[in-house]
DNA sequence: CTGAAAGCGCTAACAG
DNA sequence: CTGTTAGCGCTTTCAG
């Protein structure tokens, strides 16, 4: 396929710009500033240097050029795991905007664990980022909270932004950028859909413990079934991982210990998949037998049969927003960063097909008639 | 939620390593060999030398680092897309073994534009990437290859690597590492599969023309047609994007024409979910009705009901693969690089419940019976 | 074990 | 329009 890789090092000294500048008989400054083309220079001049520049297969050094001065033209993006939609999309808007502003995107992923988080904003602050954008629910610990908050400072100081998507504020005076949609307001309308449709008795379903996600989505939750005078049932929630995986063990062993409950509110479309996958193992029908709900609005959601009803988030319109508040655009240096520092996206909850009203008696009326039903989007308050 | 961002440089000047050396009073030699513990340095000063460290909140610069001789320390990798699992799978395969060799991941969406992906060559090349990974198929056009070659010589003199991931080589002496896949052989399996149960008018659908993975995946469904002394039909073949939206467009408007077929050979799995959607949709059922096969395995297939037979591709191994024949190991020097430059990963098929045995008139028998269908994989050449 | 000094390759004044 | 000249911040011989 391939020479082997006999040398690791170059056997010829890889070309610089003063060779260029030799080769084209000018000053390294005459090609730095045809490279750059922020300059004039005189076109018989220009020729020359481009042609020296091929002859000699010259790729500019980033580094030299960001040491030299000028910015490192990178943001870095800090994950859970690239796979997960809800990671990935975002990771698709901070890239599209990075590119759009002429920067290089670094990704980095933790799995979840926050040390390995702090140690790459760590990491992205030594490459000189010019934004570290830090994604999804935070880890709720004072200690972590002061972490981050010192980092922010540090990377403030040295005229760079730390921007916070989809998690909150580490303090008042924290210089951060903030790129925020309300888990709590979504959590709560869900809920208060599935009230409505007569389910008193749901399951909370997943969300790691201790993440300011799985607090503010459960706190929306218990709000709206506290307006209705639903009273709390502890064994009802159940918080775990984000993953089907997750959805589908928890929800197939509270199943088969004849757990009661009438609908599933999966902490995130994940969950929902894996749980709708442990219904059907059990020989029971969503909706009919249970109604489920989850939250994100990935793709996968859509796909999902019945289809799900969940709340969407503009997961990649979080992701552009989080570098378009941070940096300068690549054209206009007409740049305006919110001028508090955050922005705020809508979100609303998308009514599909997972959901039935609850009648006293587990009837299976509408069995049949499904199989037949339209595939256009019912209700007011739906999307897509 | 923040501060209004009032500065954009910093107030006061960063710290450097002069300056940590000057408050620790050693000199700036010596602070280099503590941080990067490579030297040996008295107890005394080490700590002495950290407390200035932290006192002047300093942050190393990497480009200064680089710059000075040691490598970047950076793999790039190149995908059209992060959102698709196919590279979703690849980038986190790549992420993982990066960070496992003390590496940071630049990552770069072409969506799918041949020009922007040898951009991103020469700018990977220009940050000096220990490796550049290229992520699948690749656009089929002479001048293009030459390009890619091109840049393989120059990144290779330069000692850094090109690795080609689920793509064919690009000349016999370019020196380039690669990960290879069999597209031929999985979809001459998928499609001698179906014939088996008895499907002569296969429809294959999706794959952008042009793109080495559709020509590949053409070649092996239509070697097996030609084993089995199917003649070729032109109308059944309707290459496209890799997309649901593709896969639900073409194949309703295929439906809607009536043209004749029994079985569809989807050029991946998101091709497939877009499938089965129009075949839903225009009241037909998967697999009594027509059978469907994907190509990938990422997760949505297990997840689509019914699940689709599909060919496993170790995704997410061939990105760790890439990068690991291209940097050493974090730790041991020791580093073997594979002797040709190429590593080849096997595939296999994966039968699960979307194709069934054609049968010649089209009863509906198993309808209600699948309903209770066990949710064990069935076959002998199940994974997953 | 530690310091001095010479760059790494580029950009950015400042002069011509 | 183009050349000269300093560094940018770090690593790395080479001497102590």
């Amino acid at each position: 396929m391939a020479d082997a890789p006999t040398h690791r090092s170059s056997p010829t000294r890889r070309a610089t710009i003063t060779d260029v500048a030799a080769r084209a008989n000018v000053s390294s400054a005459t090609v730095s500033r045809v490279l750059n083309g922020n300059y004039p220079v005189a076109e018989p001049t220009r020729t020359r240097v481009h042609a020296a520049v091929d002859e000699l297969g010259y790729v500019i050094n980033a580094h030299a050029r960001a040491l030299a001065g000028t910015s490192s033209r990178t943001v870095g993006i800090i994950v859970h795991d690239v796979v997960d939609p809800f990671f990935a999309h975002i990771a698709r808007g901070v890239e599209r905007a990075a590119s759009e502003a002429g920067r290089l995107c670094m990704v980095c992923c933790t799995h979840g664990d926050p040390r390995r988080e702090l140690a790459f904003v760590d990491l992205l602050h030594e490459q000189r980022a010019d934004a570290v954008v830090l994604v999804g629910g935070a880890h709720q610990d004072r200690a972590y909270a002061r972490e981050v908050a010192r980092r922010a400072r540090s990377l403030h100081a040295g005229g760079a932004r730390l921007v916070l998507c989809g998690r909150p504020s580490v303090g008042r005076d924290v210089p951060t950028l903030s790129v925020e949609y309300d888990n709590e307001g979504g959590a709560f309308a869900l809920t208060d859909h599935l009230l409505t449709q007569g389910h008193e008795r749901v399951l909370y379903l997943g969300g790691p413990p201790n993440l300011s996600t799985t607090h503010d989505r459960l706190a929306g939750h218990r709000r709206a079934l506290a307006l209705r005078g639903v009273p709390a049932a502890p064994e009802l929630v159940h918080t775990g991982a984000f993953s089907p995986a997750f959805g589908h063990r928890r929800l197939a062993e509270l199943l088969a210990a004849k757990l009661e409950f009438s609908a599933v509110f999966a902490a995130n479309d994940m969950v929902a998949i894996g749980a709708s996958q442990a219904i059907e193992e059990a020989g029971l029908r969503v909706p009919d037998d249970i109604s489920l709900v989850g939250y994100d609005d990935v793709p996968a959601a859509a796909t999902l049969r019945p289809r799900l009803t969940t709340v969407h988030v503009p997961l990649e319109e979080m992701g552009r927003q989080a570098v378009r508040s941070a940096v300068p655009d690549a054209e206009s240096d007409a740049w305006r960063p919110p001028a508090d520092g955050g922005v705020r996206l809508g979100t609303h909850i998308v009514v599909r097909d997972s959901v039935a009203a609850r009648t006293p008696s587990p009837a299976r009326t509408a069995r049949t008639a499904r199989t037949e039903r339209t595939e256009k989007d019912p209700g007011p308050s739906c999307a897509r």
